[in-house]
Order: structure tokens, then sequence, then C-alpha cells
DNA sequence: TCTTGAGGGA
DNA sequence: TCCCTCAAGA
């Protein structure tokens, strides 16, 4: 039994616009920890993460893990019929194929309540590659999704190129050929120096958004070279440059995630004040001026990618203000937006050679 | 000769949005009273009726009753040429096949004229049915609008169920099943207890945007269950259960209205204070918080309708802040928009059987 | 399949 | 009023 409420509807909607553009059908994973979403594009090339944390929720009920099987485009329809302030409310019997969605004016003097019919999908958890990343780029997710929907219009792939002159975005077309340079900006900086002094400070601000305590350790790698650790990760790793993701057991899954969930609570709990402080100067960024950029490199990385998957994902930006983009050499770029409830996380293979 | 000023070519415009999308020719019939149009949709599920009451146009003039038969699709284009807020000017001779079209900005400074080829209508005025609704219910338009729509994407048809627990729409589709249920709002049913008291009040509320008293009668039964009157109309009532209007000769047409108008005013002169007070309860409603949805009952109803229709029905909205849907079972739905200057109504019959 | 135009929503 | 999405036509 999933009994869950969202104070708004609009979190929902927000989050199946894009994923809807890349995945048909897809399994809501429902736990004890919230709900997760992972699935892959047909083409195999581009992947996708969902997670809404339980505390995310109103009220979130769920007795054992249930796999919600979904047409995403039958969803998409459901929750256009929802307003965006809607109490949102869903509910699922363990064993039914049905699930409800209820929608509450929140003065009460409007109840909808559909029934959607739950499909079975291959529920083949897909491995997320855990890699080391060598640059984050951090930026208002409208620019972002400004850069590469005017890229788009004149090639198909774009490349991106991070260096200490900054990150630039390039394509090449029939017509015509261009590319965007972003520098840090100053202003962007100097709140990072302020903050940065303390790593502990620094390295939250992506643990906040970061399920695997590997993967904070690793952002901290990015800002301070330091050597990675925890290589056990089940997935690939490190010098992946295949353009495919692979598929593990579910149960690896499962395990992953509660165990991180775990690890992630204890380390807010002891720096939450800290947490909040690098937050602000995040925010601050993401508001002062209307275009800052804040990037971390340990390494220059150069690589291209398909523009029109791009496009999809920048559609999240109504989620989040700003987006991070973690990049390495011939490994998956990784798109994430982090918002109040969770998260969604985009991973697009570059593309090899030259086509 | 007709020459009639309306100060707003928003009107007119508004008006058209949804007629236009119904029939394509129609007769705007045109006498000392105002402006008249009715026609039915092409496969004659549907009736519009627009009525412009001479008295909302800044200046009117018809010598004689002249019927103008305009294609929609054109004089909707005219129309797209007159800013909202120009003021507009329709002339046309007693015996010529054009409308002349006057758009003036209020500042006197531009003028813009059109000419529109009139055209010979086959003009049976249609007779309405004269029913006796069992339920009023009025809502925000927009609400409504934002109804039909949501379920027009799940399914084709709609079930509106009025029982005590208020006003119920649902849809059956492949992909979901989904209902909204509209309570009546408490604070509109309190405005609605104060100004009840007074039946007279009550019923005027009805009779300023009903031509015909005995339909005002029948709306006060609507409140106290009166037993039926005035049973003499020349047209389809009571256990009207066909899905389809039918013409009447058109003298017969022309007297009711004339009639009917004269009464009207009679009755206007006599309680408009009350009747002033009347509409503003209702205003309140409407504007008291975004939902207020007031019922009137005699009897429960249970009836299926074309979504496709009622999607076009509800663009009206724009002409009226609340919209007023009168049922009974079997009867075609009344869905009626009441503005400063006239009416639009919408009469669908509902689907009988299972289809 | 891609483009353009119209309609609806913000 | 502008932008975006959806639908129809090439």
């Amino acid at each position: 039994m999933l009994e869950a409420t969202l104070n708004e509807a609009a979190t929902l909607k927000r989050l199946l616009d894009a994923v809807k553009e890349l995945v048909q059908d897809a399994n809501f994973e429902c736990n004890e920890g919230g709900i997760n979403l992972q699935a892959m594009d047909n083409s195999h090339v581009a992947l996708v993460a969902v997670k809404l944390h339980a505390d995310g929720f109103a009220l979130f009920r769920c007795d054992r893990p249930i796999p919600l099987g979904v047409n995403l485009g039958s969803l998409t329809k459901v929750l256009k019929c929802a307003k965006d302030d809607d109490k949102c409310t869903l509910k699922a019997a363990d064993d039914g194929d049905v699930l409800s969605l209820k929608y509450e004016a929140h003065r009460a003097d409007r109840v909808a309540e559909y029934d959607m019919k739950l499909m079975d999908i291959d529920a083949d958890t897909l491995g997320i590659p855990d890699t080391d990343y060598d640059v984050r780029v951090t930026m208002l997710s409208s620019e972002f999704a400004r850069i590469v929907r005017d890229l788009n219009s004149l090639g198909e792939s774009v490349r991106i190129e991070v260096s200490k002159e900054g990150v630039r975005f390039a394509s090449d077309g029939e017509a015509a050929q261009g590319n965007i340079l972003l520098k840090q900006t100053e202003a962007a900086r100097e709140r990072y120096e302020n903050y940065g002094k303390d790593d502990d400070d620094q390295a939250e601000e992506v643990k906040e958004e970061e399920d695997k305590p590997k993967k904070a350790k690793k952002a901290k790698k990015v800002k301070k070279e330091e050597g990675l650790e925890d290589e056990d990760e089940e997935m690939v790793s490190g010098d992946n440059d295949q353009a495919e993701f692979q598929a593990k057991s579910e149960d690896e899954g499962e395990e992953e995630v509660s165990d991180s969930e775990k690890k992630k609570r204890k380390r807010s709990t002891a720096s939450s004040s800290a947490k909040k402080k690098a937050k602000k100067a995040i925010d601050d960024m993401a508001e002062g001026g209307g275009g800052g950029v804040h990037i971390e490199m340990t390494q220059h990385v150069n690589l291209t990618f398909s523009l029109k998957y791009l496009v999809i994902f920048s559609k999240s930006a109504s989620l989040s203000d700003t987006v991070q983009l973690m990049l390495k050499n011939d490994v998956p770029l990784l798109v994430s937006y982090t918002f109040g409830q969770g998260y969604i996380r985009y991973y697009l293979a570059p593309k090899i050679g030259d086509d």
C-alpha cells in the first residue's frame, strides 16, 4: 500500500515534462525512503534518474516496496488535470494494477479523483556509472536551457569545453557555427571563495543533492584534487568511455539507495547550518545578476553531446533555478537539478569520434 | 436600415469565438429589440442562441426586421481587424447584401471600414425547448472551462451528476478514468440563503438573464418546487428526450421574442433594485475566492454529454465570469453566459444510452 | 519526417 | 501580449 501526498501537484507535473520525452513507460519504485524512477531512453544513450524523498511529502506511507509501472503519457494526461497548487495524493494497493490520484483544492470545495491503469514493465534497474568528475559547472538552469536551445537551431551536437577560460559550448551547423563562452562570474567566484574556505561547507553543498557519499567525496576531489576513494561502486567507473549504460540486478539497486540514505541523514545532521550557508551562496549566485556561473575543475575537459537530448533535459529548468553539469572526458555527462523534494538527474553518453 | 454601435468591438469578437466553431453560416436577426442569432451545429446536436439587447448598444436603430446572412468565418476575419477597445458600428441596408463594419479608435484618430458580403441562409428559426429544469448550477466560467478541457483529454463524454453532495463531472477514458466533485461552497450557500429569503429577489436573478417570463417562473420552481405553468409553449417541453431540436416557423419566433421583451421590461422596472442586490450576491460569490459553486436543485439529475461540444461552449468564458448550467434528466443541457449587452446560450442534447 | 500555422496558457 | 504546444499539411 502506497499513500503519498504532495502539497503541490506542480512538482510532479514538472518532473514528468522532461522524462516523458525520453521514455514512454517506466517504473516508479516506491519504498519507505520515497519514490525513485530510473529509465533509459530508447536508444540507450541517455538515462534519467528521479528521486523524491519520503520526507519531501506532506504524508508518505509505503509498507513495502512497490514498483508502479506507469505509462508516462497517460500519467501526464492525468496530471494535466491537476491545478499546480492542488494537493495531490497518490495511492496504490500492493497488488493492484491501478494508481489513484486525488487532487484537492486547498479550499476543499473541489475534489478530483483519477484512476490510471498500471502495467508490468521489465524492471532492469540500471546501474548508474559512478564517476569522479573533473569538472562541475553550476549555472542558471534558464541560461543552460537558452544555450542548448540556441545551439540546437544551428547544429546537432555541442562540444562542451571547460578550461581556465571558462566553459565553452560550441556547435557546428551547415548554415553557421557558434559558440558561447561562459566565464566564471566574478561575483560567483567571490562568494565561492568565501564559502569555499571551509571545505566542509563546500562539500556539503554537493552532498545536499547527492545520495551517495562516494559522490560527495568525489565532488570534494573536484575542488581539492583529493585522491579517489570508495572505488567499490558496483558499476562502471573511471575510464568508462562506452556510450551505453548497463543493467544491474534490482536487489543491488535497492540496497544502494537505502544504504546511502542513512549515511546522508547522518551527515546532514552534522553540518546542517553550514549547509544552509553554502546553499545560500548558491542561491545568491543564482539570483545575483542573471548569469552567475560557478566552475570547479581539476582537469580540462572537452566532450561532444547530442543537443537533442540536452534540450530535453533542459526542460527541467522549472524545477530548480540552478543546474549542475558534471563532466569528465570520455564519460557520460551528468546534468543535475535539485529541488526541495528530491532531484532529477540526466546522464548522457558523449559522442565518440566525429559523428 | 440597421445601424448599431458597440462601445467595444471585443464583445463581438468574443461572441464569435465559440459560435464560429459550431456553425459556418448564420442569420443575425435584427429588429427594434436588438440582434438575435440562433443556429444549430451541423449534426443538430447543439444549438446556440445569442441575444444582444438594443439598449446594450451605444446607439441602436433598426427600422424593420432584417436578417443578415453571415458567413461566420468571414465575419471573424473582419473582426480580427478591430482592436478590442475600438468602437464598432454595424450598418446594413434593408435590401442590401452587404454588412458594413466601422471601427473607430476612441481617440477618433483612426477609422477603419470593412464591407462584408452577406448571403441568403435558410431561415428556419429554431424552436428552443422550453424546459423546467431541475437543477441550476452557477459556477465560475473559468472553472467550467477547466473541467471540460481536463476531462476532454481523457474521454469523449462526461457524465454530469447533481446530488446533495454537489455536482460531479465524470469521464471514462482508455488511459484513465476521472471525476471531479464540486461541493456547494459554504460562502456561496450563505450568500444564497441571505438573498434566497426573498423569493422575488431570487427569481429576479434568473429573470435578468431570461427573456421568457415562463422560464423565469420555472426557475422559481427550481427553488420552490412550484407547479409548472404556461405549458402553451410552442415547442417541445416536459419529457423531451429527443436528441435533436426542431424548426418552427419564423413568424412564431419573432412574435415570441418581442412579446417576452415587453414583459421583461415591465418586470425589470418593478424590482430593479432587488435585482441588483441579487446580482451582487452572485458577483460576490463569483469573486469571493476562485471556486464558488452555487447549486439549486429539486431533483437529482444524471446525464451524459459530448465533451467536444462543452469545450466549444466553454470558450465563451471570456464573456462572463460565471456560467449557469441548467439540467433536467433526458433533456438538453442549457449552458448560459450572461453579460452586459445580452447573453449567449448553448443547448446540448444528452447522449442517450451508453454511447 | 519536418515544417509551418493556429490555438491555448502563462 | 508573448511563448509554447499541438495539429495539420508538405
